[in-house]
DNA sequence: TTGTAAGCGTTATCAG
DNA sequence: CTGATAACGCTTACAA
């Protein structure tokens, strides 16, 4: 059986209180000859106090869930190195839940959350309502809760955030100023509410400088490498003037780089393309993508930081917060000629 | 405050031990109109009980941590996502540990996993030898572990595996037979044992057929992208007779794809390639990339099933699993007309 | 079928 | 400075 602080207790000849202090409070309280020997039991024993526990009393379980559609996203896994990195520095831990955009996937995930008693959650889908139930179990637990990326249309949970609208109005502006005037766009799934803002900020653009986009210009390509493949082929048969293309993420836009490699079309001298997210492993790709990028480490660690500020200090954040995008430029997007 | 299983029973008028046993068991002890009318009452109140409470009488947290290096590298998303998948099924949550290698990282975490009491690890680490302390630490606390993919040297836990050796082997024969006789190496760390068996297969292949194998041939790419990218680069300035290079990881190999475009050299034309654990992400490689496959899915879920078999059956697995690798012959390797 | 009570391993309260 | 003892919210004998 595992060792109980009443065990080293007994070897150290004091009572439990004198242990849990030990174990507990780093000065005060216990007479420093008892605490050096209950110090040296416990090394000795190589006991560790039960944080279950713990937990019981405490009503916290350093342990926060983590809700994203898929951990092989590239986007994700950025994301959740960097939330995991950052609790632990402060002391949590990560409960990974893949939930796929699955409605019921989530809720039942939220569910376990809650039994598990997570201090908090950081929760990122496409949907961008919570299931209504869900949402008031978590209000109801007081349930400290970050969105990340994606946000909840109601606003009733706070989180990380970038200007979608602003970024993609950045990137396809970008190619204007590059005398693009057939830019294609690629969307991620219409249900996305990021991916709207982005093509939201295509439409801006062009409007912005009185041009017209034609309707066979959007193509929906899922956020998905094959999605961003399909819909770049679809784009470049349907508009055979088309000269650029703006991919809402880079998955897609390595889907945009195969097609245009089987059809001989070259990137960028017959077509620029910009990405989305500028996710660290695009740097495999020839020419180098342009892209905007989203300070994912940034996002994940906010995200942390302030999840853990409403759960210590029982604080509520009034506001989300939106981090900066940037235009990165690189060999993928060229000027045309104007006619 | 959360709602308790007393609280539960007041309104239900009835004792919590009738709670608890609607709660837990399925058939019998409760009479036909007691359970239903609890039932209601649990489902009014969005009643969960407490895991965390349940876990103190139970001793287990149906919680099993995951330790990997690090959850951005594509092989380990896979991975992982494999893992949740199979452990929700049975029931079980995962707590993800980046340990990026790190001696004092893993045991940092391993403690923690202690402390958390969690049922059981999965665990993936370069290091092939866990810190000692630790191991004895983990076999008496008695809990269940599982490697994957990479094992401990003295195989004190078991795991499942795939025979590196010989997928090493495999994938050499494969460009020999196609008769390049100068087929480079680039392999992981130096320290990470799944490399040299694959290297050390590399090897077996060119004996086997009488075929030597120069000091140049072989370089360590550290298992990334960056890594394979520098040592393609090395190996191609070095040996300017080279006709194929067979990278231990589909990371390193995307890297040769990369230094071959900025030389000009095409693949397989002037270069094969042979990737090793086919990622889904190589899709976007052109020309598609021939490669070791893993079954990366299978190995997760047989190593949460034997997990979960140790666990509840505290049964003990005799034997370490291995798994069947296979050959994916695609585009990146091409026959060289014999001298 | 149902309920009472002990106990899981801690922390917190209060007294000595 | 130290120690008894009561909680925490459940499950599980054991009793009725």
């Amino acid at each position: 059986m595992r060792l109980t602080i009443k065990e080293i207790a007994k070897r150290a000849n004091v009572s439990i209180t004198t242990v849990s202090r030990v174990l507990n409070q780093n000065k005060e309280g216990v007479g420093k000859e008892t605490r050096k020997r209950v110090e040296q039991v416990i090394k000795e024993s190589k006991y560790r106090p039960n944080a279950i526990a713990r937990s019981m009393i405490t009503k916290n379980t350093k342990t926060i869930g983590l809700v994203i559609p898929d951990i092989r996203n590239p986007f994700f896994s950025d994301l959740a190195r960097a939330i995991e990195d950052k609790a632990n520095k402060m002391q949590y831990s990560v409960l990974l839940c893949n939930v796929d955009n699955q409605l019921e996937v989530i809720e039942k995930y939220l569910w376990l959350l809650i039994e598990k008693s997570v201090d908090g959650i950081i929760f990122s889908s496409s949907d961008s309502n919570l299931n209504d139930g869900v949402q008031k179990l978590l209000k109801k637990n007081n349930i400290p809760v970050m969105f990340i990326d994606r946000g909840d249309n109601e606003n009733i949970f706070n989180g990380v955030f970038i200007d979608n609208t602003e970024a993609g109005f950045l990137a396809t502006t970008h190619l204007i100023n590059l005398n693009h005037e057939k830019t294609g766009c690629i969307t991620g799934p219409k249900s996305i509410w990021n991916s709207n803002q982005r093509l939201r900020g295509y439409y801006l653009a062009h409007e912005q400088v009185g041009l017209k986009v034609d309707r066979n210009m959007v193509k929906e390509g899922f956020y998905t490498m094959k999605g961003g493949y399909d819909a770049a082929k679809l784009l470049l048969r349907e508009n055979k003037n088309i000269t650029s293309i703006f991919a809402l993420n880079d998955l897609m836009a390595f889907g945009v780089y195969q097609a245009a490699r089987e059809q001989n079309i070259l990137i960028p001298d017959d077509l620029s393309v910009v990405g989305f997210d500028n996710l660290s492993y695009n740097q495999i790709l020839t020419p180098r993508l342009t892209t905007i990028e989203q300070p994912i480490k940034q996002i994940g660690g906010v995200a942390v930081e302030y999840l853990v500020k409403q759960i210590e200090q029982e604080l509520i954040i009034e506001d989300s917060i939106y981090l900066e995008t940037k235009l990165i430029v690189r060999d993928s997007t060229r000027a045309v000629s104007k006619d």
